[in-house]
DNA sequence: AATTACTCCAACCGCTATTAC
DNA sequence: AGTAATAGCGGTTGGAGTAAT
């Protein structure tokens, strides 16, 4: 492996190391990041190297405060897939899950467990906090409890945890979340995807929603439209 | 001014999944 | 099919900066 026998340097990196680290990833590839590490003459791990581009070098990364609406879609993502963080950070362009990562610790965890105590559960749940029973109603689960049991039941509302259905409608991801909706769907109207419950709505909402159901393909083209730059 | 406590975030670690051979 | 290498993920830690005492 790179450089055995040799130490590697750990710790913070110097502006030199990042310099070099970029040069080298831009020539070579974002993939082989053994091969980097050596070439590079840096004293780093090939593992070293790639979480430094993917986290603080790469292009069109986001820096600075998160704002109110990303920090919006962190919660209502959270609350569906749990601490699924590099999940989470493909819905939010220019975010690291690194970012996320310690942007929920630091920030949302208190803060959702403060609201979660006074009036709503599912923003510092699990995703399977709330899971459809057999009948339209939803059983919560507790997996703070060390059984895991249901707590209670409910009939499934979005209002119910003061979450509208898509909080981020009004923001500046709206323009560019419905311009892909007709890809998704050919046969759906572009009007009827605003109504309630349907289309995006569902893909959004629906605490049984997985995005793998939906067809990757579609998805993986739309990258495009997250580069807000 | 000095010390302690706290917050934040970059970086590391260990593990699993995927890819290459 | 089996194995090794590589990539990716999520949890944790360490240290710098700041606030409180």
């Amino acid at each position: 492996m790179a450089y055995q026998g040799d130490k590697l340097r750990k710790g913070s990196w110097l502006e030199e190391e990042d310099e070099r680290l970029t040069a080298f990833a831009t020539l070579l590839g974002e993939r082989k990041w053994d091969s980097i590490a050596i070439l590079s003459g840096l004293m780093r791990s090939g593992k070293s190297c790639r979480m430094r581009w993917l986290n603080y070098l790469r292009p069109n990364l986001k820096r600075g405060h998160i704002s109110a609406e990303e920090e919006q879609i962190v919660i209502q993502l959270h609350g569906q897939w749990g601490n699924k963080w590099a999940r989470i950070a493909r819905r939010l362009p220019g975010r690291t899950d690194n970012e996320i990562k310690n942007y929920w610790r630091t920030h949302l965890r208190k803060k959702t467990r403060e609201e979660g105590n006074s009036q709503s559960k599912v923003y510092s749940s699990k995703p399977e906090l709330l899971y459809q029973n057999g009948d339209s109603k939803y059983s919560i689960r507790d997996h703070n409890s060390a059984d895991d049991h249901i707590i209670g039941t409910t009939d499934f509302s979005l209002e119910h945890y003061e979450l509208p259905c898509m909080t981020y409608l009004n923001s500046s991801y709206e323009t560019t979340l419905y311009d892909w909706i007709p890809k998704l769907s050919n046969d759906q109207s572009q009007s009827e995807t605003h109504g309630e419950g349907s289309g995006l709505d569902w893909c959004f909402c629906d605490p049984a929603w997985n995005s793998e159901d939906c067809d990757p393909g579609s998805l993986d083209s739309l990258d495009s439209l997250w580069d807000m730059n």
